[in-house]
DNA sequence: AGAATGAGACCGACCGGTCTGTCCCTGTTC
DNA sequence: GAACAGGGACAGACCGGTCGGTCTCATTCT
């Protein structure tokens, strides 16, 4: 790993645990064991090491939560199994993001004071979302309801839930609320399918 | 109103927009239109500032999301009513906290670099999830469980519904996503009602 | 007179960012 | 193969600006 890569990967560890703006160039130069000379040569300023961090962040939430869901047919399966990745590879994998998800921390912190940054993180959050709903109305010949509750509310009971999930892990980091969180979910869509497949 | 009142107030909707890390004693100073000599006459530090703000804050949730909650005998109604005033007094009430909810901003900007300020706020989310899962012990004749889901997963949900609703409202401000959001949790008590009612 | 209030100059620490200098690797020349 | 030139990689002194916090002093109220 070239100094580049590492001081990436520092940064997103830092970012995850305090927050972009928390974070010192000082604190990256102490982790990735550098110095002012070496962090400039690579990056033109902080905020584009941000736009490094977040296009890297981008890719690991890719590959830990999309794992498997190609190999599964029913689009209701894939979101169960979006579910048990977002749980097991991501959330509790402490490698890449030890305090947490970085996008919900940007997103967070950066509130109404940084509108350029909070937008290009609040693309991830449309994204996540919009694939959440067409896998939904994919899933449901009608597209339109799952027995009467339209694929919109659903969208945004699993999204929350997620979020919600997420933001309540990094706080009191209890492995046990994070499991009852997630399998309620999945309970969540369990009934719904079996309301699809007596329909 | 004065200048201490003032300066509390507006601290308080400044952290809610951009946080307690990013909000400059100058900022506050120009918002309260007062000096330094001002600010330091009445408060100690910036974080003796943040326990007062977080104590004032601490009075307006529970003035606007427990409203009328006292008046209602049956539990699931009560937590209902509660989800309605958190969205519609609450989180749609910008006076008080026009960027979002403060205790999400703190909880999340201090991630694990201000522990003894992080552990004071986690208090009210540990309150808030204590007091959900005893309005729905109290509400079960059998204390156990819901037609066979335990309180503790409902807790969870609904914890998690609302923090997830809560950042994803502050993130992109749609009132309408934010109902949803809320009427599917709302959605979700009510069919436990029926099954509770079918028992 | 004396206490309370608040205005604002001032302090050291630290911020992000620049700049110069040193090292080392590589290609060229004889 | 030795000598040298050029350039990228990096170390760290340094810069202006801003941070939270202190201090002095003027004003106002009792």
């Amino acid at each position: 790993m070239n100094l580049k890569e590492t001081i990436v990967h520092e940064s997103m560890k830092l970012f995850s645990l305090n927050g972009f703006l928390s974070t010192s160039i000082q604190d990256i130069l102490s982790a990735a064991n550098t110095s002012k000379g070496g962090f400039y040569n690579h990056f033109t300023s902080k905020e584009d090491l941000f736009f490094q961090v977040l296009d890297e962040g981008r890719k690991i939430w890719r590959k830990k939560n999309l794992c498997g869901i190609d190999e599964i047919k029913e689009p209701i399966d894939k979101i169960i199994q979006l579910l048990k990745n977002y749980k097991n590879r991501y959330l509790l994998d402490a490698e890449n993001f030890p305090g947490g998800c970085i996008f919900i921390m940007f997103a967070v912190e950066f509130g109404d004071s940084r509108p350029h940054l909070s937008r290009e993180v609040q693309k991830g959050f449309t994204g996540l979302k919009a694939m959440l709903k067409r896998l939904l109305d994919n899933g449901h010949p009608k597209s339109a309801a799952y027995n009467g509750i339209n694929t919109d509310t659903i969208t945004e009971i699993i999204f929350n839930g997620m979020l919600g999930a997420s933001v309540s892990y990094s706080v009191d980091k209890s492995h046990e609320a994070l499991d009852k969180s997630i399998n309620a979910l999945i309970d969540y869509l369990d009934k719904l399918k079996k309301l699809q497949e007596e329909d």
